[in-house]
DNA sequence: GGCGTGAGTTCGTAATCGGGACCGACTTGG
DNA sequence: CCAAGTCGGTCCCGATTACGAACTCACGCC
């Protein structure tokens, strides 16, 4: 089970275990999820809206909702208490996503689709905003290279 | 099948049909995709390479990688020719991956993990990189508020 | 000639998905 | 009071899909 690379050492211990996209994917992975939590960063908070606006077989939202809860990033709250009536709002942790989310929509944009992409803007001004990487050291931006990572990800194709 | 609003709009067609991050999910939205995308990303190239790292089913895999060259994320290259080897490698579409996958690590490192998070180091300064949002036109940089987006996606909790 | 390896395919079984029916609590309308 | 509707589920069943093990094929090594 020990793993080790092709120099001998044993791999930064982000491989097999502890790697943070798996522990990630392990809440988000499969087909359902993440279009889930696009719908609940638009606003969606009930079950049945889930429900039509996704086309999902109840008792599978029904079991990725409780997922979602229990991962953390959902929080299920009785908004109406007679008759019983909750809503799964984004927690703290779910609102994190967001970059995630926006990357996967860019990304969609920019290969996948002819259609004007969605374009997000910054509210002072209405300039369309742009997803970056940013070295707050040298106070410098870039949009993709330049990156070492250390240790796991090489973003060098 | 025509979907209108409470306002008796149609919904900007963003929705049911042309999302960009349901497009995006239809080639990524399993259990495999981004794992293999990710083992692509750090330089794992071979059939068997994937396969031993991931612990996936050898059909499956097979599966998954057809699928990724279609879509035109893996471009499949012969690299011996006898006997035959192949190998997968990302193309410029599958490398603008990166900021997807790396908002996915980022999120699991913040959220899910005690361990010290993977830093991405800028290779200039060799200082920690952030993942962000940059309005290029007032150059200014934040990492998550203050963005309005039109049409789609709302990240206010 | 026998073994090992890389890249698969085939097959049988196990888990998962999706659809439809049903349920329980309550509201609204008559 | 009774019927119908809504919301948030659960239960069950048939169809997909996943997984594991075994087999294939083309070679390279000794």
């Amino acid at each position: 089970m020990e793993k080790l690379d092709e120099r001998g050492n044993r791999e930064a211990n982000q491989d097999d275990r502890g790697c943070s996209i798996q522990d990630s994917l392990d809440i988000l992975g499969d087909r359902w999820t993440i279009l889930i939590m696009r719908d609940a960063f638009r606003g969606v908070r009930r079950f049945d809206d889930f429900r039509r606006d996704l086309d999902i077989a109840r008792p599978v939202l029904t079991e990725r909702l409780k997922r979602l809860v229990v991962a953390g990033v959902l929080d299920r709250r009785l908004y109406c208490e007679r008759p019983p009536r909750y809503e799964y709002r984004l927690t703290p942790m779910g609102a994190a996503l967001s970059p995630t989310l926006v990357a996967l929509m860019r990304w969609g944009d920019e290969w996948l689709t002819d259609e004007p992409p969605t374009v997000l803007v910054h509210e002072t001004c209405g300039e369309p905003l742009d997803q970056a990487f940013v070295c707050w050291h040298c106070d410098e931006t870039f949009t993709q290279s330049a990156i070492a990572s250390r240790p796991g990800l090489t973003p060098t194709a």
